[in-house]
RNA sequence: CGGCGUGUGGCGCAGCCUGGUAGCGCACUUGCUUCGGGAGCAAGGGGUCGGAGGUUCGAAUCCUCUCACGCCGACCA
């Protein structure tokens, strides 16, 4: 491709709507152009990314056996309200109307779809296991949409679902997609993390998420970087402390804290590290008034505490239901004295462990310190892992220490079991001839998102620096006086025709620019390799390399130029 | 949904407080010069100041309503 019949669209000035590296960079580039909140336009340069990205995992799902289809965008309520799910989706789902009044939606997901698919064409045993895919747009009325394409209203999402006749079959297949998403982004050249995540009411170990790790991303993740243990923050496991719980060696004493409300404050107060304090946090479960008690440096964690007995709804106390309990305002609460009858008390397990702590004292302005169970307050009446781990925790494979990072999630395979089959009676028949639900899982990526994540985890000051794999053009020629210099434009051209002979995606810069806007709009858009040529090197019968990962240059001769970019390409 | 903020040529902004000819940089067009790191000079084109209503002789500017967009939040005392 030649810029002049191409397009083009820098700016140097990135939009104030943007605020992350990877969006400002998009819309600098002229990758993809908003049209209103969460809606790009992905531009000729920008598309030519995403469907690269798009031909990766197509080939990595064919690979691993999934048939590709496409189902409708706009989907019919009833198929919904079968599944129950028109109902509980909510608001994120974009309902519409057709000239008929009739109700449909612009399809979130195809769970619905799919399952339908399946229940009416698979009758046997003999037609499984099966694997369908597709590449579509999907549309989610998020809250909030933001950092561009990453987390949108309308984008692209690879989306497959397997049936299997049961569990075992299933996990394999789902080991083979587990590979299927390592290959993909392995090969668009990402860092990226598998981490155990959330299989919510369903249970079990059927779910992982795919992280492209980034300091922008939304979600914290825990991993062990001398093992291969990784997981959510909300799901890693804050292992039991090892040491049994000391002996008291202080007396119990008031400490006067004036202005000290947290534990933070009493701690700098006392001079004394922050792990020695325990602060408290109250909760109503139904009619029951819920203590818990975590160390002053952890955080709780609500899905944990959510999964103990009798915890399931809970919701943080109002200020009048404290002060009705404890008489004392927030800030200086504890558990000493305390009516042990009225209350339910849940220590984490690092709390439990602890002795000689430091707590709110119950009235204004004063803490307590010296505290200790058994001696100074009963046991609680739970202990468990109630919080969330940090930096230093002992990993749950007990391999090594944990470290938190940020990652964004670019893919989530799942186990769904029956849940889809049974609900929309998605039934085979087997070796028996007998009725059985299929076993499903389903398999998402986020297409766009990819882009955007692999950006913000590849860039500099003067650009974006993409993979071989995901870059619109492979190699861009710069010709240094393509206007004025006969042999310039000669060598220009010759070398271009030969790159298209080799299939390379070649793009020669051959507008009327000074080398300078030429060389800035080519590192912006994160061209991976670039040949200048002009007249000085040529004289020597040479050309200019320089790599746009490392900004090595190297000086080429023409004859072995198309050689070079071959090994670069093939790297 | 709640809080805050912003809407002025394609992009980035000033002007608004204190009402009186709509401005700057980038980008764009033409000419000349320049030509290996976002050139210089000169001459141009392009804006119902988000929208509606109001106050006023007069509104980008003041008032009311509305729409769009953005940031933060929806949690721990």
């Amino acid at each position: 491709m030649r810029t002049s019949q191409f397009f083009l669209s820098t700016l140097k000035e990135a939009p104030n709507e943007a605020e992350l590296p990877s969006h400002k960079l998009m819309l600098r580039a002229g990758l993809i152009k908003k049209l209103g909140s969460g809606l790009y336009t992905w531009m000729p340069l920008g598309l030519r990314v995403l469907r690269r990205v798009e031909a990766i995992v197509r080939e990595e799902m064919n690979k691993a056996g999934a048939l590709e289809l496409l189902m409708p965008a706009v989907q019919p309520a009833e198929l919904w309200q079968e599944s129950g799910r028109w109902a509980v989706f909510g608001p994120q789902m974009l309902k519409i109307k057709d000239r008929h009044e009739r109700d449909f939606c612009f399809g979130p997901t195809h769970e619905e779809v799919i399952t339908d698919i399946a229940r009416t064409e698979i009758k046997s045993y003999k037609q499984l296991p099966l694997n369908f895919y597709q590449i579509q747009t999907k549309f989610r009325d998020e809250i909030r949409p933001r950092f561009g394409v990453m987390r949108a209203r309308e984008f692209v999402m690879k989306d497959a679902y397997s049936f299997d006749v049961d569990a075992a079959a299933l996990a394999k297949t789902y080991a083979r997609m587990y590979q299927a998403y390592s290959n993909v982004f392995t090969r668009l050249g990402l860092q990226f993390r598998a981490v155990a995540a959330d299989t919510g009411a369903i249970g079990g170990d059927g779910s992982h998420e795919f992280h492209v790790l980034a300091d922008a991303g939304e979600d914290a993740l825990a991993y062990c970087p001398t093992s291969d243990f990784a997981a959510n923050v909300e799901l890693a496991e804050a292992v039991a402390p090892a040491a049994p719980r000391g002996e008291p060696t202080e007396a119990m004493r008031d400490i006067d804290t004036p202005k000290q409300t947290t534990c933070a404050a009493v701690a700098e107060l006392m001079g004394i590290p922050l792990q020695r304090t325990i602060k408290l946090i109250a909760l109503m479960a139904g009619e029951q008034f819920v203590i818990c008690l975590l160390r002053g440096d952890h955080n709780l964690n609500e899905i944990k505490l959510a999964k103990i007995d009798g915890m399931a709804d809970f919701r943080f106390a109002t200020e009048e239901e404290l002060r009705a309990f404890f008489n004392c305002p927030p800030g200086f609460l504890g558990p000493v004295g305390i009516d042990r009858t009225r209350v339910r008390l849940i220590a984490d397990r690092s709390v439990a462990a602890m002795n000689d702590f430091v707590v709110g004292a119950n009235k204004p302005k004063f803490h307590i310190a010296g505290v200790n169970w058994g001696r100074d307050l009963p046991e609680a009446d739970v202990v468990a892992d109630i919080r969330n781990v940090i930096p230093g925790d002992v990993s749950p494979d007990g391999k090594g220490v944990l470290e938190i990072c940020r990652g964004i999630e670019v893919g989530h395979i799942f186990q769904l079991r029956t849940k889809y089959s049974e609900a929309l009676n998605c039934n085979y028949l087997d070796g028996e001839g007998q009725l059985q639900p299929m076993e499903m899982g389903c398999y998402g990526i986020g297409v766009s998102r990819i882009v955007g994540a692999a950006i913000e985890q590849n860039f500099d000051d003067k650009g974006i620096k993409f993979s071989n794999a995901m870059a619109p053009f492979s190699v861009v020629i710069v010709p240094v006086g393509y206007q004025r210099s006969e042999a310039v434009k000669t060598a220009a051209d010759a070398l271009y025709a030969e790159l298209q002979t080799q299939g390379i995606d070649v793009l020669l810069d051959d507008r009327n620019e000074r080398p300078g806007v030429m060389f800035a709009d080519m590192e912006l858009i994160g061209i991976p390799h670039r040949v200048t040529i002009g007249d000085k090197s040529l004289a020597e019968e040479k050309v200019e390399y320089v790599s746009r990962r490392d900004g090595n240059t190297e000086l080429i001769s023409q004859t072995n130029i198309v050689a070079t970019l071959l090994g670069k390409l093939a790297q």
